[in-house]
Order: structure tokens, then sequence, then C-alpha cells
DNA sequence: GTTAATGCAAATGGTTTGCAGGCAT
DNA sequence: ATGCCTGCAAACCATTTGCATTAAC
């Protein structure tokens, strides 16, 4: 399998004279082929389920090289664990997170982003970057 | 000094068969007195200049229990350490935060909250709490 | 063959907890 | 006197790092 995501990865570790190895196929693959907004421990457990003894500091190494090249985004709900989710011709968004089942769902509003340029500027801020979370109770759990 | 705040706590403490000590007033004084959005250790720092041997610990403790009585909220930008800001008679706002200096701007934008609220409706979502953080440049730093 | 990556275990750093003595009620 | 609170040190827990070995190049 040669994913457009793999040869990002690849020409990613190609240009910092890094290596191509086993793990390291190994977590990209279960990164991209499960559910977004894992945390590091959650893809430990997959990846182990193929390569028993793949170790928890690969996967964090991983992950870090993910974020680097792109492919992954770090989130931090404030609950204590750095989740990832894909980036990959993936815009951005903001998230809802259901504090009942921990469901996430992404949104985009142009017209809030708009209006945080807009506060920004007047406050001569320049943003580079922002995040917007909202908790609450999804559709299902309410 | 018996400021409002100093009556909201000793009221939740009372409420609930806690005890005031000396400790607990520093705390509150420091917290109250100093700028806003203190980390625990800045706080530990502050209040160690009046009473030397006042432990860490207390000031966690201490600023658990300003959360639980709705003095203090607690604030996570994602730099692995939390931030206390004040709460009493103060309104909701979110932040841009300087990623040069540290200095925290807070705004609030009314149509910002609405088309939150619109974009939580469309999903079928109840929002509790949400945050939005912008971190960027301040007007000095850039 | 050289150099980077791995797995493991130990270290880190912010926060929390257990405990014996101390203080508020 | 009772029982919460304190300071201290140890425990926690997610993440990072050091190191000897293994694998990519």
């Amino acid at each position: 399998m040669s994913s457009k995501e793999q040869q990002v990865l690849e020409d990613f570790i190609s240009q910092n004279n890094l290596k191509i190895t086993r793990q390291r196929r190994v977590v990209l693959n279960a990164f991209l082929e499960n559910e977004e907004h894992v945390s590091a421990e959650d893809l430990h457990r997959i990846v182990k389920e193929k390569e028993s003894n793949i170790g928890l500091a690969t996967v964090y190494r991983t992950l870090s090289l993910l974020t680097q090249s792109g492919l992954a985004v770090e989130l931090d709900f404030g609950d204590g664990q750095k989740r990832y989710e894909h980036n990959y011709m993936h815009s951005h968004h903001d998230h809802m997170i259901c504090t009942e089942c921990g469901k996430i769902i992404e949104f985009n509003h142009p017209l809030i982003e708009k209006f945080q340029e807009e506060v920004a500027r007047r406050n001569g801020f320049t943003i580079t970057s922002h995040k917007l979370d909202m908790f609450g109770l999804c559709a299902d759990c309410k």
C-alpha cells in the first residue's frame, strides 16, 4: 500500500536523513485506518494487535514525526492527554466534544472565523493559530 | 480585609464543614491581588514571599477550593500547566495569547457566541461550556 | 560500515495523595 | 476533643529521554 499519505511521510523522512522503518509504516497505517482523534495510548493498543512488541515510545516518536510532516495535528482538550487528528487535505475546523460519550463533531463556521480576525485586528493582534472547543451533549446523549 | 470574595470563600467553606485557615486566606489574597491567569507555581512563589513555608500542595488544594466555590476558573492553554483566572462578577470571555511575551488579552464578541449556538443547534448539540483561544503576536511583539 | 531507530527502563514535570503532627471549631 | 488542614515526601500519569542493541541505508 502506497497512499499519498505514505508518500508525504517518506518525503519528509528522506528530506531529513531519517529512515523508513517497519514500525513507522505500521504506526502510520494504523493512524490512517482508524478513527480520528486517537491518543497515543489508543494507537499503541491498536498497533500492538498487529505487531506485538512495538514500544509506546516509538508510537510517540512517530506521532511527533507525523505532526512535523503535516500529516497529523495535535489536539488538547484539557483532559490530560493529547489526541491526534488527520490533517492531510483536511481543512481547518473546530470541535464539539460530547462530555457523555466522547464523540467529537467537527465544524467550521466562516463567520466565526471572520469575526475572530476582526477582534484580533481591533487589538493589534496577529493570529497564527486558534482553536474553538465546545463541550456539551450530543444529540444521542441528551 | 474582608472583601466580597473573601465572603464567598468563607460561605463556601462553612457550607461544606471546612475550616478557614491562615494559609487559605493568604492564598486567596495573593490570588486576588495579583494579575490574572497565574499558574499554581506562580502563586506559590508569590505566597512564599509573605509566608515562607506554605507548601505547594496547599496552594493546589486552595486553588481547587477557589474553583469549586466559583471564585476562580481553570484555564488550559495546552502548554502543560493550568492557569487560574478570577471569576467573581467576571463575565464570560475568550483569550488571545501572545506566544512571544505570554500576554493574555481577553475579549468577547457577541456574534461569535451567537454563531456558536447556531452551529450547535444545527447539530443537535447542547453546549455546556466552550472556549476559544487565539495564539499569535500582540501589538508589542510584532 | 555508518548512522539512525528501536525497546526498554528510567527520568521528567505538573499535579495529586498519604500520612503524622498541628490547628480551627 | 474531634476532625479538618498542613507540610513534606512519595505517588501519579502522560510524555520524553538515555542507552545498548538492531536495522536501514
